[in-house]
DNA sequence: GTGGTCTAGACCACT
DNA sequence: GTGGTCTAGACCACG
């Protein structure tokens, strides 16, 4: 279910929150869903302990997922609803890469057409 | 002309090759322009004379400047190509970025209108 | 009666122990009346069992309550004043958020104003 | 200027968050002030640098404090506005604990006599 | 078993 | 020098 990229320059912990939402924003993670715990993460990815706790934490402070102590973790109520919020309030990011896109020359057919096939995908999904 | 957020996590030399990057697409620094000396950017911006030269070297290894011991620094010709070249390399960023929203139920009629509004930003300019 | 908040991060049966003891300050729990056994509790919260009885345990512990085995828990005489006698010990804590609170600038009046609710709801009660 | 009770119950990284918040509200450290470095704490303190550096992390969500890599970390223009601001939002925890100890039988003027104390420390700071 | 905290020490990028 | 990330492994409280 989780993988990470230990080549990659962005840091493991984030790799692991922007997986969990991701899944919690497509569906596979639901409320109250549990979050696999911290050591067999670790095992399974190969990744030491300290780092999970690290992204669980994150998660924790977002309010996308509660953790007890003792139980587990777990997909907060709402957390969904919350994410998708805050994905909207990245549109000025598309803002500033169409407008960088369109400096460098990128024709509009070619953009619109990106729009239509994220639709598509998205609609399937 | 220069800026730089020292409260930004994105690196004071990133920020820099950004902002010569972007002067160039802009059209604001042409072929053969001077970009200023590592002394006067550094007293300008408080910025350590390190961190400009750091800029300045990472320009250069791009191949979108040339330095000239004794006289300065100066926009290579042919690098405004080279980076709209490279913008369009950006395009996986788009889809990706496109991907996020859908799935956050961002509609398709808000995102038209943007593309529409930075082809207008663009053709303005 | 009782309720437990699984979202919380204090612990469950720290929540337990806090329960019975406001039950008790406020006479809704009185001398020999009897605690609800801990697999009735268990089945009613949703809690394992082993956390109801560290509650109980902890109760016993803190002299609030004394266990017949095989018959049940139940409120041990004298735990009220006891317990109020513990309460007392806990003015150094109202001291101490006073004290955050004047540096926070908020107003004499606001917080004299405050004392006169608790007064009146308690003299309610 | 900061100690840590490595006995307390209270994790040592909260300990340090209290400290650099309450030292700016009482205005001993004030805007773009440097908090004294990961290591340089770590050594005076003798606690280790990670655990000192969750504290530096915390209080930098919080927005208290912004940290450049490579040159320090520093106190946020603002941060004490805020901070009285939260520390506003724990007038409910007033509340609560006067509820408390009205419950106890504290009398009214035992609890004013603590009032009246906190606000001639306060204003004599 | 779980998560939360901490120590010890390493490596990296940035200034 | 600085902060940021990570590994390795320990201890604790909780369930």
């Amino acid at each position: 279910m989780f993988t990470v990229d230990i080549m990659s320059r962005v840091p493991v912990y984030e790799q692991l929150v922007g997986q969990v939402e991701r899944f919690i924003l497509k569906g596979i993670l639901k409320e109250n869903d549990q979050i696999p715990s911290v050591r067999s993460l670790s095992t399974t990815l190969s990744v030491n302990p300290n780092t999970i706790q690290k992204a669980i934490s994150e998660l924790d402070r977002r309010g996308i997922v509660y953790s007890v102590p003792g139980r587990g973790c777990f997909v907060k109520p709402g957390a969904k609803e919350s994410l998708m919020e805050k994905v909207r309030e990245r549109l000025p990011e598309l803002t500033a890469l169409l407008k960088e896109l369109v400096f460098a020359g990128v024709a509009r057919e070619e953009i619109l057409e990106l729009v239509d096939r994220a639709f598509e995908k998205g609609g399937a999904k």
